[in-house]
DNA sequence: CTGAAAGCGCTTACAG
DNA sequence: CTGAAAGCGCTTACAG
């Protein structure tokens, strides 16, 4: 019966058809074209669907229509790993407003055997968003072949796709400028972990992906100051993205004799973590160690003090990505690329350092 | 070509089964059944497949067996309005991990033009978590004539039907209690919206579903200690649930001659936005005013002082409906019906209201 | 206004 | 080991 599979079988457009005395193409107009029938027919019909629970089967009107009504986001992970981070819930806000205005609904398909590829084929969309996908060009051949509509978000990847990114690199080099014209010559990088997938392809620089760009950012501010490395005794320190993780990172790394004057994090949860320790160390932000973060999430407002960071269009990335997309499915064979800006925001939690440091 | 419809037509099993000079049979067998083919012939059709980059298509495939391997969950709002809320992200984490293990993915179906029945016929999945489904049992009915395999999640419903909800009126009471022990007489209730949905069929007290509960477990409170709701200024005040919505409400609750001792939000959301207007309004917490939350977010913690509120496990509520699903999808004629707990968690934002005040 | 027939792209007994 | 045929549940020209 109700909430199983097993009790009487699901009704079908053939035994309603019986039913009503009428052929199945008659069913199918009551449901999708009603105007076509005769009031009394039309009615006799609904009558009896709604008797027996009759509606569509939406997989079999989805094949014939070629349609699913259904968006794909391709998840770099599981699917409670995703929605551990407010990234993805701000990036799906953006998507979602897309859903809402054009009448899709959003499939979260996570890897499958450890393949974001291989989960493709098993997913019932009209298309894809690909987030992340930090693979070598011939998987995204693969994605093509198939002619599956598609966008790429955060992809290492060109022009000649339907893709957005975001200028990371500007945005990290913008917050290394900021710290470096504070004065700080104490600089200490808290990263997150890529994930276990990142291990063992890791680019130039030992990352990857939106959080090697940034990286790379924050070598350009370094080289345009000209200072090395060594001159701002930069040390790079890596979390998993939690708020916890950030917390007990930044336990690590302020309680030290020779600690930093600031803490650079490249997302807000961990910046946001560091400052739960600076806080639970007793050291004030910023008068005696700074902390900046990276993405500006909704939280950073509320943090106390509030956090310097970069501000990165999270939302509009995916609502971009879903309209790009929803294009793509139309038909449009453009390849629309779009870079999205960040900014550098200055808050509170940014200062020179002390000179008794 | 890629990213987009047009361009060649994706490959099918027939085009493939004549390139290789064997039926669809085979070609069916060569991605389904390998075994059953010489290696010489499954090589050869896999071959084939790759170049034009064949894969079975998954709708054709989820028609004929029956199955879609996706779980879907009915939304009472729009996705983006939901992904606005910490709730969903903690709920979907709980979903999320029985389709990691089960091998779901997870499919949003918010409301068809305002009905979250109507998207019901739309989405291909195996079955539904409906979530906060406040209707009259005529709705659940059809959910059950129809034979799709569903659970209801913090439904007025009852046991006859596979269901989980939270013991929010004892959680709710709890709190009361606590407040009331403390001293409190002049107490402000902030509810949350429960949208728009939710104006024209309100239950007793003006609230239905969870927050009607809330406010139930409240009056028992009262009536246990013997008050009555002017005997401790029982003030109601209804704010959407954003944390910046929480503030506004807070400034306005706040900011007045006769302002209560304590302001006891029914969400930790709203609860944070509390906190932040005591702090700009220079009020101390708890010293001067009390606050106390309701959810136990993870963030709860990491607020300023600590929040004082009702644990509910929302994880666990999304893992367990989700477990219930996939066990009614299997055939379990079994309709399990689970009371999750909620606990109260007494930290530093509440304390005896101030002599003076 | 209504229906017979073909077709969407696959899988699966069944037979050989 | 391989294939012809039926079937999953619908929709949509086409014809009347």
């Amino acid at each position: 019966m109700s909430g199983s599979t097993e009790g009487p079988k699901r009704a079908t457009s053939k035994e309603v058809a019986e039913a009503a005395g009428v052929s199945r193409t008659s069913v199918s107009f009551a449901f999708n074209d009603p105007s076509r029938l005769s009031e009394a027919t039309r009615d006799k019909i609904l009558r009896i669907a709604a008797e027996v629970g009759y509606r569509p089967d939406p997989l079999a009107r989805m094949l014939v229509n070629g349609r699913t009504h259904s968006l794909g986001i391709l998840l770099p992970q599981d699917i409670s790993q995703a929605m551990e981070n407010p990234y993805y819930a701000q990036f799906l806000i953006g998507v979602g407003q897309v859903c809402n205005e054009e009448g899709y609904t959003l499939l979260l398909a996570p890897p499958l055997r450890n393949s974001m590829l291989e989960a493709i084929p098993y997913a019932a969309v009209d298309g894809f968003i690909v987030a992340g996908l930090e693979r070598d060009r011939g998987e995204v051949a693969e994605l093509e072949r198939r002619g599956v509509p598609f966008v790429l978000v955060d992809s290492e990847s060109t022009e000649n796709l339907p893709s957005v990114e975001v200028d990371d690199r500007t945005g990290a080099a913008a917050m290394m400028v900021h710290l470096i014209e504070l004065g700080h010559r104490r600089i200490t990088v808290l990263a997150f972990d890529a994930g276990p997938d990142a291990g063992h392809d890791r680019g130039p620089g030992g990352f990857r992906g939106p959080l090697g760009r940034r990286m790379a950012g924050i070598d350009d501010a370094l080289a345009a100051a000209g200072l090395s490395s060594d001159d701002v005794g930069l040390q790079i320190v890596e979390a998993p993205c939690t708020r916890r993780e950030g917390y007990k990172a930044g336990l690590r790394i302020l309680d030290e004799q020779n600690r930093p004057t600031v803490v650079f994090a490249l997302s807000d949860i961990l910046a946001a973590g560091v400052l739960d320790a600076a806080y639970e160390l007793g050291l004030d932000v910023p008068s005696q160690v700074s902390v900046a973060g990276y993405d500006d999430q909704p939280e950073a407002v509320w943090l106390r003090p509030r956090l310097t960071t970069v501000r990165q269009p999270i939302e509009a990335k995916g609502r971009v990505a879903a309209d790009f997309l929803v294009s793509a499915i139309r038909g449009n064979a453009r390849h629309p690329h779009q870079k999205l800006h960040t900014s550098l925001i200055v808050r509170e939690s940014t200062a020179p350092p002390s000179r008794i440091n």
